[in-house]
DNA sequence: CTTTTATATGAACATCTGTTCAGTATGAAG
DNA sequence: CTTCATACTGAACAGATGTTCATATAAAAG
């Protein structure tokens, strides 16, 4: 797919475009027609090009049989290669609320972007509050909770304090746990005793809105 | 959908499976071939009735343009609820490269998190640079670009400017299409003629490092 | 300079393809 | 029996379509 010249790759462009629209492929003198040419020839030989390059099929003779190749193909899983996590209610990414959680459905996420071995603890939770703008971490994105793995320095946590769910930042200052929010409005929690990781964030996922 | 005779039935029935399987709607003669005719009559007359009927839409004169109307029956049960996503190697999502796009695997994501039916098109990409940080999209993420829905404005979406690609937001102003990086450090764009919108990001995943 | 490559024009050919016309056969409905 | 709808054959036409040949221009390469 290298070594395509702009105006190849605006024909490829095209033909994908009319492809995915209408399931209807042009034909040479309708890719003419849309570039402007005033030869059929003139499309033909691009066709050609992205032909002999390997990104375009087509039936020759045939009509409307351009097909741009497509580049498979998943490899067949032998194990289970996605898993159900469940989905609780929002959490707020900002002050530490009650966290009265139900379940609102469940996601099926590849084990390989988990990154670990799902638990029975593993879930999702769904981000209210900004106060993770810092980390990318935005309102409305869905964060899955991994339970039975350490925190690394760095990692974004769910964490319990006073009996409340929030997500911050894990650091270690002088060996001692320290969560800090990644918005400036928002004040940072040093906690004492009270701390306890329900767990760490493994994979961030956003929706178009 | 009524009243279809046998013959009818199967015939669109094959158009369907062609149009599903290949992108390629079968000819009046392909379809006469197929189901023994010796006058590629018989198969337009078929034809003619399912269009008579509603069930098929065609360009008149032209060659394999037959579409068989969707109506809607999410069977939610035969629906595959992940699909595999090839991902291509990294763009920049700061200053706009050579799109070299090799592909480096690929990834399951559930339908639900897509929000669109993926098409032939659509394709993860791991995001380079830091230029969207704004948008909370950071080196590393992965997002997954739609080809074939129209952005809107605030969209984040791979543009090919000059046969380059580049990762940015999608505004308008005075209806003139105008991309913005989310990021002071980085030049906004403001594409003239030669803009063309490769896809709109639908998901983002971001994976623990 | 010469050669090569990408790009485009213009004409032409052979075939593909949708479409129409005329005719045959079968079975159900009236 | 007649009428009508469904199903198919066979031939043919007109336009659509892929493909090729000859030619031209501009830019890049050597």
């Amino acid at each position: 797919m290298k070594g395509l010249s702009k105006r190849q790759s605006h024909v490829l462009n095209f033909i994908q475009e009319k492809q995915d629209a209408a399931g209807i492929t042009p034909t040479i003198r309708e890719i003419a027609e849309h570039f402007g040419f005033n030869s059929p020839n003139a499309a033909w030989l691009h066709v050609q090009a992205l032909r002999d390059k390997g990104c375009l099929t087509s039936l020759p003779g045939r009509a409307r049989t351009l097909q741009a190749t497509r580049l498979e193909a998943p490899k067949t899983a032998s194990r289970p290669r996605v898993v159900s996590i469940p989905i609780y209610g929002a959490i707020p990414a900002g002050f530490p609320t009650e966290g009265a959680q139900e379940e609102e459905g469940c996601v099926l996420i590849d084990v390989e972007t988990l990154g670990v071995k799902p638990t029975a603890r593993t879930f999702g939770l769904k981000v209210r509050g900004d106060s993770m703008v810092g980390r990318g971490i935005l309102d409305g994105d869905l964060v899955v909770i991994e339970h039975g793995i350490q925190p690394r320095p760095g990692d974004v946590v769910a964490a319990l304090i006073d009996g409340e769910v929030t997500l911050k930042t894990y650091l270690l200052q002088r060996g001692k746990p320290f969560l800090r929010a990644e918005n400036p409005r928002y004040p940072n929690l040093i906690p004492k005793e009270e701390l306890q990781i329900q767990g760490v964030m493994v994979t961030l996922i956003r929706k178009r809105k």
